[in-house]
Order: C-alpha cells, then sequence, then structure tokens
RNA sequence: GUGGGUAUAGCUCAGCUGGUUAGAGCGCCAGGUUGUGGCCCUGGAGGCCGAGAGUUCGAAUCUCUCUACUCACCCCA
C-alpha cells in the first residue's frame, strides 16, 4: 500500500460538494466586484520567488519545494500566489488593459511545514490582486471583497487587523529605532530574540516567549514613524472603513511573513479551528512589479485558504448548501435497456436522471434511489412500456402520480419549479 | 526546526492483569416469496491487530527500535 504524502489531502466525493460551494460564491463575489480570472503554472523559475517573497522569508529559506528538472532548470513549487500573476503582469503587457487591473486566481500553493490541523504542505488559496491604483479605497474595496465573500459563506467570525508597515523610506528609520529599544534590553530577551537582533528586529515583535513579549508591548510602533505619505494613506484605509462601517482593530504587531509590503497590512483571524489562525492575509506591495523587473506599478490583494475557509464554516455551522441529488431515478423490472436510454434523454432534456447499471433487483434500485436522495422515483416495466405511463413516486412523502411518458419532462421540470 | 499523542475492518472504536478459529456499531452487498425506498430481522464480504526484533510453551496485549499519522509551538492561508 503507497500511502498519501505527508500533508497532502484527498478531496473525497462525500466532500466535494463543500467545494463546489465555496467555488461558486468566489465566482458570484468576483462577478460582483468585476474580477477577472487569472491562472498561473504550478511551477515556476525558481529565481522568481527569490525576488519577489524574498530572501530572508522562512518561506524561501526552508519551505520551498524547489528541484531541479531534466533540463536542469532550478524549479519551485509555487509558496504563493502573487509572485507568479506579478510575472504574468509584466511578461503579457498586462500594464495596457485598463486600470486598475482586477483580477482573482484559485491555486494550490506549496510549503514545506510541519502539517496541523489546518496547516498543510499543499494548500488552496483564493487570491486577489488588483494592479495600478495607489488609493486607500483600492485597500479597503480589497477587504470588502473577502468579507463579501465570509458574508455569503455565512462565516461572520473572521476579525479584520489592519496596520502599516510603510514604505522603506520610512521603515529604514523604525528599523533603528526598534534595533535601538531592543539592544537596550537585550540581556532579557530569549536567545531566538537576540539573533533576531542582528537579522530582522520586526520579528521580535511576534515572539511568543513572555518576556519577549512584555518587552515589546513597550517598543516603538511602525505608526509612528510613517513617513507623510504612508501616514496619509493609512489615515485615508482608517476613515474609509469608519465611514463603511466595517468594524476593524488598529494592530501595530502584523508582521507579514512575505517581504514584498508596503503600506497597508491586513489579517482576517478566525479561532473557531482549533489554532487561532489567520483565515485571510494580505495588503499592499507597491514594489513589487518593479522587483520583478516591470515597471513600477502599484497593487494590492490577499491570498485565502481554502481548506481553513471548509473547517471554519464546519466549526461555526454555516451551510454547504443542499447535497446534489438526482431529480428522478428510473428504476427497472425486466426492461434494463429502455430505462438506461430513457434517462439519457432526460438527461439531454436538463433533467438530472439516474437509473441501475448493476443489474439489481427492484428493491435494491429502491434502496439506491433512497441512499441517493432521489427526490422523484418511477419503475418501468412491460405494463409501462404498453400503456406509455408510469407512476411517479415521491420520495419524501411516498406519494404517486400517473404521468404520461411523454410529458415526464413536463412533470419533472415543473415540480421543480414548485 | 521544538515538544506531546495515537496506530486493531471502508469509518468510529472495544479487546481487563499475555491463553484456542480477533469483536461491536455504522457503512457496503444479498435475502425476509410474486413489481417499490426509509424502520425492523437474517446472512455475507471485508483485518499479516502499522513494520521489525526481543521476552515467553503461547503476544493485538509486555520490552526495544523504526515508520506513519496526528495535535501544539514557530511561521503562515
Amino acid at each position: 500500500m503507497i500511502n498519501i504524502m505527508k500533508g497532502t489531502k484527498d478531496l473525497l466525493p462525500q466532500e466535494s460538494y463543500k467545494w463546489d460551494k465555496i467555488e461558486s460564491e468566489i465566482r458570484e463575489v468576483a462577478r460582483l466586484f468585476n474580477l477577472k480570472k487569472i491562472a498561473t503554472p504550478t511551477f515556476e523559475h525558481t529565481e522568481l520567488f527569490l525576488r519577489g517573497v524574498g530572501d530572508t522569508t522562512d518561506i524561501v529559506n526552508k519551505e520551498m519545494y524547489t528541484f531541479e528538472d531534466k533540463g536542469g532548470r532550478s524549479v519551485t513549487l509555487k509558496p504563493e500566489g502573487t509572485a507568479g500573476v506579478v510575472r504574468s503582469f509584466i511578461e503579457n503587457g498586462l500594464s495596457q488593459l485598463p486600470m486598475p487591473l482586477k483580477m482573482y486566481y484559485e491555486t494550490p500553493v506549496f510549503r514545506y511545514e510541519r502539517p496541523q490541523a489546518g496547516r498543510l504542505r499543499e494548500h488552496h488559496q483564493f487570491g486577489v490582486e488588483i494592479y495600478g491604483a495607489d488609493s486607500p479605497e483600492q485597500d479597503v474595496e480589497v477587504m470588502m471583497i473577502a468579507r463579501s465573500l465570509f458574508a455569503r459563506l455565512g462565516i461572520t467570525s473572521p476579525e479584520l487587523h489592519i496596520n502599516s508597515i510603510g514604505c522603506p523610506t520610512c521603515r529604514k528609520g523604525y528599523n533603528e529605532a526598534l534595533k535601538k529599544y531592543f539592544a537596550s534590553k537585550e540581556e532579557e530577551l530569549c536567545p531566538t530574540c537576540r539573533e533576531r537582533l542582528q537579522k530582522n528586529a520586526l520579528r521580535i515583535l511576534d515572539c511568543k516567549e513572555e518576556k519577549c513579549a512584555l518587552i515589546a508591548a513597550n517598543a516603538p510602533s511602525v505608526l509612528d514613524y510613517l513617513c507623510e505619505d504612508c501616514r496619509t494613506h493609512h489615515e485615508g484605509v482608517k476613515n474609509l472603513l469608519d465611514k463603511a462601517e466595517i468594524p476593524y482593530s488598529v494592530d501595530d504587531r502584523i508582521v507579514r511573513g512575505l517581504d514584498y509590503y508596503t503600506k497597508t497590512v491586513f489579517e482576517f483571524v478566525v479561532t473557531d479551528i482549533g489554532a487561532k489562525s489567520t483565515v485571510c492575509g494580505g495588503g499592499r506591495y507597491n514594489n513589487l512589479v518593479e522587483q520583478i523587473g516591470g515597471k513600477p506599478c502599484p497593487a494590492v490583494g490577499f491570498g485565502m485558504g481554502i481548506e481553513r475557509l471548509v473547517l471554519t464554516m464546519a466549526a461555526v455551522g454555516a451551510s454547504f448548501g443542499e447535497v446534489p441529488s438526482p431529480d428522478l431515478f428510473l428504476a427497472n423490472i425486466g426492461a434494463a435497456d429502455e430505462a438506461f436510454l430513457l434517462t439519457q434523454k432526460l438527461r439531454a432534456q436538463g433533467i438530472n436522471a439516474e437509473c441501475d447499471t448493476m443489474r439489481r433487483s427492484l428493491k435494491a434500485q429502491m434502496k439506491l434511489a433512497d441512499k441517493l436522495a432521489a427526490k422523484y422515483t418511477a419503475v418501468i416495466g412491460e405494463s409501462e412500456l404498453q400503456q406509455g405511463k408510469l407512476k411517479v413516486k415521491q420520495m419524501s412523502d411516498g406519494s404517486e402520480e400517473e404521468v404520461a411518458l411523454s410529458s415526464l419532462v413536463n412533470y419533472i421540470n415543473q415540480k421543480k419549479k414548485a
């Protein structure tokens, strides 16, 4: 027996309707917000992610699925969705399309991590990418897209946390201030944080060690070091959120794990799925397009974990919609071929019809119809064929009505409407 | 990378301090007479008891090693 790879999951036939529900709501949200779908390859040149995601991040340093292909190229399975879209944006000259360019994607992403609840080595992300607009309202619209999807899926719980991590200019000053502050308390920091002090002082803010967290609580805030432009932008975002009556909290300790963010960063956090967990994370990345080799173009977006959506929906008891089931199960007694052919005809006319293909007894066919949750069943045999009529049984209450074969389609369609 | 937990039927699990042919519920398949599902009853299929080594007359059960899975931390979606 060959088992499934660690950290991966099968989507089974009993469960897949849950994903169908999410995907259809994604399509509806995309329609409402005018997002066009984009799909980029599952693997790219490793170099793209080194430059895009940032070579000091955990993702690049230890979590990428990187290998050499038979042509000697270094290939990486995408660890996030944005870099590929940026690459495609540049390569295909998409900056010539009307701006802002509003896109969404759904893609598998791969990270070599220790799996746990809601964390896999292969998971799937719904993501939004909007290029060309640098305004606060574009940031807020992106957050609204996420909220709108949550609402449609019956998830009311996510809390919105926002922050601004400034631009390279203001972050320089902030970094110095942080270093100065933490250096003065270096003795009290945990060993890893002492290392962080050298590499990336920002990360100390994230430490869960009690001592470090206490020290971090009094650390200087990014928000006090924003330049004029970043400050106005941040105020603009908050103003719009207020006016739109979207609840949020400012959390100046949000430090996202990808290096490309500038200005606005945000997370939607849920607590319903065991570990406290981010179900959606995003922000603005105004320098990324240029960094990857295109002409400068502001951009903002987010990624949302589909598996975490499913877990959250299940945890809060949200509805996944109806499990698909046949409109009509056509059982037969000694008329397997006729039932089979009639079923095909019904399908050609838009009816979700089903019949037995295992030569079962009538009783077994009825049981099957019940298990499939067929809404109606009819038995076809010699007499029905002769008379051109059959009895259609409503499975919910057992009532039967006689219907002419010729008007079967109409009958089912009318019942479906009612 | 750091720490816990668990491995017995397709699924959820029982198998007490080692003792013949390894169990239940659910699910699956078939039947309970002639052409009708759900409830009930009967039967059937389906397990190298995660792998290897050891202790023993005898191991699903005790010991060790390995492996897999899982949960939490880190980080993230």
